[in-house]
DNA sequence: ACAATAGTGTCTTTCAGACACTATCCC
DNA sequence: GGGATAGTGTCTGAAAGACACTATTGT
C-alpha cells in the first residue's frame, strides 16, 4: 500500500533478470514501377528482423534489441542498439510500451521495453550491405506478422503498428520517411503506405490552403523567389514542400 | 548488435534491483460555490500522494506505487497497487512511460514504470476516511509541482499531465470523471479543469449537432421517450447526455 | 426582480466533398 | 497522341466563429 514495504531490503525480493529494449525498426522501401514513363514508385512498409543464433528461439526471427545496463537509461540503450544496427544517427526513436507477462522469456524474468524507430531506406541500405549476412533482413509488415517470431515479438509488432499509424495521422512523423523537400504526392503515398485506409479526396487543397491546419507544410521557393519544383516522378513538375515546425493539436470537441 | 550476446548467461551481467510501478492518481474534486443559488461547483484537478516513512526520501511526499513481482505483469502490479490504495475496481489505468535514468533511486538500479489513473472523487473519499492518517493526501496539481517530491516523481507528474491533457482532448476519458449521465456544462467544466486553456465558443452546438464528430455523446431519454433533464446545477433544468461507444479518430491531414 | 445556468437565432466566412476539367511534358 | 502526374474550377451543403438574444426557475 505504501511506496515501499517497511521491511524492504533489496535482498528480500526476487529481482528481474534483465531489462532489454526491443526496437521495431520501420522503413519504407521504394521500387520503380515497370513502366517506361516516369512514375511514382511502389512503396512498402517494412520491418527489420534478425535471425537468432541460439537458445531460446534459435533460428527464429526476432526484433533487434539488447539488454540495458545500470549506466544508461532504457532510451539510451535503445538508441545505442539502433545505431549499432543501422549506423544511423538522429533517427526518430519512440518508446511505446513495456512487456512483462510472466513467462514471456524462458531465460527468466525479463521486462522488455519496446520502441519503434523510423528510418529512411537508404540509411539501412549501407548497413545491410556491410554485414550482408542472411541473418538480418527486411520483411514487409504482412510477412512479419505471418511468421512465427521469437518471444512475444509478434504482439510487439502489432502494437507498434497501431502506434505508428496513429502517429502518422496525428503528428508530422511522415517527415521521417521523406526527404527535406518533397512533393505532395510523395507525402500522400507515404501516409497511405503506413495507413492503407487513408484517403482524402482533395488532399492538395486541404494541406495547402486550409487555414485551420495552420500550415503544417509550406511551399519551397528558389533563392530568386520562384517556386521550387521537381519532376522526379512525373513529366509535369510538381511544387516541392517542406514541413514547418507546427505540430497541430487535435481535439474531438472543437 | 544481435539480440543477445553469444556469451549471454544471466550470471554475467548485473541485473536490475527492482521494477516498481508508480501511479499518478488523478481526481477532480468539487466544492460548492458560496452562493445562495444553485450553481456549478468549483472543480480542481488533484493528485494523490503518500508521505514516505523511511529511507530514502523519508518524510517526502511520493507517488503511490510498489514493486512488481515475476508472477504478475507490470500492469497487473499497478492495478493491484491502485486497488489497495483506492479500493476501486475498474478504473481507467494507463501506462505512459518508463523512468530509468542512472541514479534515480539511491537504493540501486530501479526501472520505474509510470501509470496514470483517473478516479472519481467519491471513490477516494471512503478510502481516505478509513486510513485517516495524515500520510495520504490529495494535492492540487500546482501544489504537487511546487513541492520537493521523492525520486523523480515531479518529472513523472509533469509527464502524466501532458498525457492526461492530450487524452482529454483526443479521447473520451472525460467520462472517467463524470457520472454515466451528465449535462454538457459538466462535461465542459471537466475538460477545462484538466486543460485550463480549453475554450470552445459554441460548445453545445458542436458536440450535439456536428455530424463529422459522429455523436460522441447522445441525449438521454426517459422511458417514455421524453428528454431526461437535470436541475442539479441550475434553476433551468438541462438535458442529460451520455457517452456513446464512438472513439473518433483524428487526423491532421483531413 | 435577479442570479445562474441553458440554451437558440442569425449572419458571415470558411471548409468539405464531389468530380469534371485543364496543364505539362516525356516518350 | 497517350500515359502519367499535377494541379484548378465550380458547385453544394455543412461547419466554424461571433455574439446578441431568449428561456427557465429557485430564492
Amino acid at each position: 500500500m505504501t511506496d515501499q514495504d517497511p521491511a524492504y531490503s533489496p535482498k528480500h525480493y526476487r529481482t528481474p533478470d534483465g531489462a532489454p529494449a526491443d526496437i521495431v525498426i520501420f522503413t519504407i522501401t521504394s521500387t520503380e514501377k515497370p513502366t517506361t514513363k516516369k512514375s511514382l514508385p511502389l512503396r512498402r512498409l517494412e520491418i527489420l528482423l534478425i535471425q537468432r543464433k541460439k537458445w531460446p528461439f534459435e533460428g527464429h526471427w526476432a526484433l533487434p534489441g539488447g539488454f540495458s545496463s545500470p549506466e544508461e537509461s532504457i532510451y539510451a540503450c535503445a538508441l545505442r542498439e539502433l545505431q549499432e544496427e543501422t549506423g544511423v544517427e538522429s533517427v526518430h526513436l519512440e518508446y511505446f510500451n513495456e512487456y512483462s507477462e510472466p513467462g514471456r522469456d524462458p531465460r527468466g524474468w525479463m521486462i522488455s521495453h519496446a520502441f519503434y524507430a523510423l528510418v529512411k531506406e537508404d540509411a539501412l541500405a549501407a548497413r545491410r550491405a556491410a554485414d550482408d549476412a542472411a541473418d538480418v533482413r527486411l520483411f514487409s509488415v504482412e510477412e512479419a506478422l505471418d511468421m512465427k517470431l521469437a518471444f512475444d515479438h509478434r504482439q510487439i509488432i502489432q502494437d507498434a503498428l497501431i502506434h505508428i499509424r496513429r502517429s502518422m495521422l496525428t503528428t508530422t512523423i511522415a517527415k521521417e520517411f521523406l526527404p527535406a523537400e518533397f512533393t505532395l504526392s510523395e507525402l500522400y503515398q507515404v501516409i497511405q503506405t503506413v495507413v492503407p485506409d487513408f484517403e482524402e479526396k482533395n488532399f492538395i487543397r486541404k494541406v495547402t490552403s486550409t487555414q485551420s491546419r495552420k500550415g503544417i507544410v509550406e511551399a519551397v521557393q528558389e533563392v530568386d523567389g520562384s517556386p521550387k519544383m521537381s519532376n522526379r516522378y512525373s513529366q509535369r513538375s510538381a511544387q516541392l514542400y517542406r514541413f514547418t515546425d507546427e505540430e497541430p493539436t487535435l481535439s474531438i470537441y472543437g
